[in-house]
DNA sequence: GCATTAAGACGATACGTCTCGCCTTACCCG
DNA sequence: CGGGTAAGGCGAGACGTATCGTCTTAATGC
């Protein structure tokens, strides 16, 4: 079943990889999505264009590979559990506003999103490499609060992360809103109202 | 300030803007988004290319319109109030979830989320032409149903709609689940826990 | 030595502009 | 009014540019 004779992964060359996908990133940044070309970045990269074609199918999927490469060093490491339950989800709700407010992370992961909207093979990629493991932190975080008696015993958790994570990144992607600690707050404590027990 | 001599509305063809309507709305159908070219909607439409370009800036300005054209025709009621809210916001997004499960749907809405996330001007006209006005009817239910006494006083009602319709655009335009009507129950029952008044 | 590499030629599309007569429309004048 | 005319939109498609994805070549490096 092996299509196209896949080439020799060993005799790959890491600087090129490198440099393709600094290429990648830093031109998504200054021309857009819609005007990165793979010529483009394999000119600016130094590298020849069937470098790239060899390695990737599309310029979405070397753009994820850029932007997971440069977002796996950070290592997650589950929510802090200060036994405060609000306090520990605004902190980290607050840290990824930054996050998505800074410049450098918007252009590529946009338009990742938006390329994923219209493929569903990336968009599995996308969700299962860069959303999904950011999502299962807030779950578990949340089943440990309700084994603490936090969260009241019925409750789907998974929704509930939905509640409190959905909001959040609609407003960004579609730019309905500001995401100010204000609004983290805000979000926080209403979902929270929703999840606790009723006496 | 008047850019390019703009082009005299009212000797403009209402056949032709029909005739790339319908082109553009079955060809996103067809072959996607991403294969989706002015050539190709003004060859279906029987139309001269610069007819397009008279009229739009770019492919997705024309989707924009089209559909845009094709949903005007619902015109928005508000939703049903029978006094039982968690009832009515049920019905609704069960009829949301069988409109975003149908095909024909799809393909022009998910392009247009898709290329409103790369393209700040865009979304913002998709916001106000297609989502805010039905956002709109479920932030005024809300706010009857808090007049009433059936959500509570202090709550902020446009993140509470918010928790209700994000987790369900997001569920859909990133494929991370399906939406089916148990989830559609799940997630006002979870949200209206949120908003009950307090003893 | 042999597969990957950088470089770029290649044909195929699609872009956005333009030009060409044809045709419709707005409006003027009798 | 209502016919005539000029302006401008219309369908068609040629044009030069850009990018696509494939292919060829010679050099490189493991």
């Amino acid at each position: 079943m092996a299509n196209k004779a896949a080439p020799d992964a060993s005799r790959r060359s890491e600087r090129s990889r490198r440099a393709i996908f600094d290429a990648a990133l830093s031109l998504v940044g200054e021309v857009g999505y819609d005007k990165l070309t793979i010529e483009g970045i394999a000119s600016r990269a130094g590298v020849g264009k069937q470098t790239i074609y060899r390695w990737w199918p599309s310029k979405a999927a070397v753009l994820l590979d850029a932007f997971t490469a440069g977002v796996d060093e950070y290592s997650t490491q589950g929510l802090p559990d200060t036994g405060d339950l609000a306090a520990d989800l605004k902190s980290v709700l607050r840290a990824t506003a930054d996050e998505f407010n800074d410049p450098v992370f918007q252009a590529p992961y946009r338009a990742l999103a938006a390329a994923g909207a219209n493929d569903e093979e990336l968009s599995r990629t996308f969700v299962a490499r860069l959303m999904e493991p950011g999502t299962l932190v807030y779950v578990e975080r949340l089943r440990a609060a309700q084994e603490a008696g936090e969260v009241a015993a019925g409750i789907d958790v998974r929704v509930a992360v939905e509640m409190l994570l959905s909001p959040f990144s609609q407003r960004w992607l579609m730019r309905t809103g500001e995401l100010t600690y204000d609004y983290v707050d805000t979000l926080v404590d209403l979902v929270l109202r929703g999840l606790r027990p009723r006496d």
